[in-house]
DNA sequence: TAGATTGTTAATCGATTAACAATC
DNA sequence: TAGATTGTTAATCGATTAACAATC
């Protein structure tokens, strides 16, 4: 097990690998290569075998890795070998596309708490889920313990609502708002930003 | 006019500067400086001048850059002087919800077209795009000449749609869908993958 | 055993940062 | 002018690739 940190980019490929030996269990491929594996991610062989060596020895030599084994380990890496709950601000059009996605349950994340600050929205449900008031939010996340958000309010509120998430115990944001928030260092934050991926491809386009 | 292929990770960061740069400029700044944009968006000066460089010189000694022809530039650059035609396909929750965001729009980026291949869905509106059936796709886009789609189909079938769009001349694909797709090396594909942003950061939460 | 493939070291490549002359 | 900030070159840093001994 490695004691340095590990660099954020190779963090950020494991769970691509992951995809695909889960792809491959499903098809009932037993054992691949760094090679193989590489091909179906589109990374070379020689990247693969060097991230996973920062986390240990998990395949052999002459055969290869096991797919089930080397799932598990990444899994185990990742901290998804358990279910995680997630709490969901903003109850919109995407909110509301978001707690009926199936993706995120199957794949061990639970959305658990739904807040908005319409009034209208506050006490419908979608699914199980029901919508709270925000007035009631850090109190609820706080009881909870969750500790993931994905933040789906309007771009005006973004900041003030992230600060609040984090005074309600909230380490980790998925911002789907077109907005970079300003938060303390400990507090992971990543971007779900489908414009800057448009604008990013008109370049291109000529 | 830079002749040479650009770094695709500096192309990357241009959206974002020219976000940042939008922001001021509706905020009333003339005129801003490597140093400030950078603590804007969290990116070093020197290499937001690099990055710049690459283009053009589009500052001056001493005073720095013009907001509005900053921005003015970037947009030249990026090729979003100019509004873009989008085709959706899979009109699920997701593919509805991003038919009725308006922050697509507000950018240039227009939905004139979408489709579903589920037969109660083909034939309604959303505001006033009509959802057609997925045997029109391929004759209805090539005769509109739109060249970006955005996939929000399941992972079942993204691979084979992905296809179809190529042969209807879609030349970039924003996929919503965690399917590598496999297409011919000319067509750009950004993925929006919100599981894999999840599992990277809950390697941090330990 | 012979062939295949790992884990790792060394070499290469590319990206970021630092520094500063040019100049507004 | 003096101060500020650019554009660019050189130095540093980090990531990727190539190569290969170890070994299943």
């Amino acid at each position: 097990m490695a004691k340095n940190p590990i660099p954020d980019i190779i963090v950020g490929r494991l769970p691509r690998y992951l995809r695909a030996l889960d792809i491959m269990l499903r098809n009932g491929i037993k054992t691949t290569s760094s090679q193989e594996l590489g091909e179906a991610i589109g990374i070379s062989a020689a990247q693969i075998r060097k991230d996973l060596s920062q986390f240990g020895e998990f395949g052999k030599q002459g055969t290869g890795y096991s797919v089930r084994y080397l799932v598990d380990q990444l899994q185990a890496i990742l901290h998804v070998d358990r279910s995680w709950d997630l709490v969901l601000v903003g109850v919109g059009d995407l909110g509301t596309a978001l707690a009926r996605y199936q993706g995120f349950v199957n794949r061990g994340f639970r959305i658990i708490l739904a807040f908005d600050n319409d009034t209208d929205k506050v006490g419908k449900s979608i699914g199980n889920l029901k919508v709270m008031g925000m007035d009631s939010m850090e109190e609820e996340i706080s009881r909870s313990g969750v500790k993931i958000a994905m933040l789906t309010v309007p771009a005006s509120s973004a900041q003030a609502v992230a600060e609040t998430l984090v005074k309600s115990g909230i380490k980790a944001i998925l911002n789907y708002t077109p907005v970079q928030l300003n938060l303390p260092e400990e507090i992971r934050v990543e971007y779900i930003d489908p414009l800057v991926k448009l604008q990013h491809m008109t370049y291109y386009l000529g």
